[in-house]
DNA sequence: ACTCACAGTACAAACATCGA
DNA sequence: TCGATGTTTGTACTGTGAGT
């Protein structure tokens, strides 16, 4: 893994796609529609990539992928748009583009025409918002869980991507609430274990080893206190490291409470140290101006 | 409600098979 | 034989449920 914060290296989830899909059919499903919306602000636009480019994206690995591909098609999420030349025998070819576009599935129709017209409005600059109330987009950053090919990936690190693809997903979520909320001047975000376990549908354990997690690597501040976490900040990820060999799933009661079980720090491939500072000022100029 | 242990799951990688 | 699909394997994470 590598950083390679491009412009695009970012997706639009919706906390409603979680009821519906896995976290990795979340991802591709995310990464498909934001194409397949584009065409002239309609969602019936088409999708072509390969898997090896929806592999670099989303940073899964081929077989998670073509899994998702074939449950997306599946859960009518996404259909193959019917090709008028002899159709591809294969529909998984890792170096053939596949021809996506968005499936009949009522939730799938949602949030297309709620991304069609958000993507339609920040093309022409309107100011009304008219993407539905009930749909809230919130980027997450992918650029932060691209692959480096070519490096031999440590037994270690073999699974972790299940942990850090949650990881960005909540933290895309607090990022958006946390704006939002800034706009307003109203106070920091503060959530339930419980409301966020319902809202991205992971387990109550799971919501906290996340939390943790975002804490380890400075991406937030909480406090906790009376069933209630406190996001005290929420910032911009830039390094996905393991701060102890164990996740936690016990929440501290304040940023100062001292993290128990340290264990010498690990940080995975992914590295801010080799940024120059211009490209580290640029990283964050292009997240707060894709932001506004 | 919170924490922990562990069985089951979901993932990446390796390996096997298939069709041209 | 080559490159794509299909299957198996190893393992760290996830969710469940018991204990408090």
């Amino acid at each position: 893994m590598n950083i390679r914060d491009k412009k695009d290296d970012v997706l639009f989830m919706s906390t409603g796609l979680f009821e519906h899909l896995s976290d990795a059919e979340s991802y591709v499903f995310s990464h498909v529609a934001f194409f397949a919306c584009q065409k002239e602000g309609r969602f019936k636009g088409n999708f072509k990539q390969t898997t090896r480019a929806i592999c670099n994206k989303v940073g899964y690995s081929a077989n998670t992928v073509r899994k998702a591909l074939e449950d997306l098609i599946d859960k009518k999420f996404l259909s193959v748009v019917k090709e008028e030349e002899p159709t591809l025998k294969y529909n998984y070819i890792d170096k053939v583009a596949h021809k996506l576009t968005i499936g009949e599935a009522d939730y799938a129709v949602k949030y297309a025409n709620s991304m069609a017209t958000m993507l339609k409005e920040s093309v022409t600059k309107q100011k009304k918002v008219t993407v539905p109330r009930d749909m809230t987009f919130f980027k997450v950053n992918v650029g932060k869980l691209h692959r480096d090919t070519n490096t031999v990936v440590d037994k270690k690190e073999k699974n972790l991507s299940k942990h850090f693809h949650k990881t960005l997903i909540l933290h895309g979520y607090l990022y958006n609430q946390t704006s939002w909320n800034k706009k307003r001047n109203r106070d920091n975000v503060s959530r339930g274990v419980a409301f966020l376990s319902a809202a991205m549908q992971w387990s109550q354990n799971t919501v906290r080893r996340v939390i943790n997690t975002l804490k380890d690597i400075g991406a937030v501040g909480y406090s906790y206190a009376t069933k209630t976490v406190t996001f005290t900040f929420v910032s911009v990820i830039n390094a996905i490291k393991n701060t102890s060999n164990k996740l936690r799933t016990k929440l501290c009661n304040s940023d100062k409470e001292p993290i128990t079980a340290a264990a010498p720090n690990k940080v995975f491939k992914i590295d801010v140290e080799n940024l120059t500072p211009s490209q580290g000022a640029q990283n964050l100029k292009e997240w707060q101006e894709r932001d506004n």
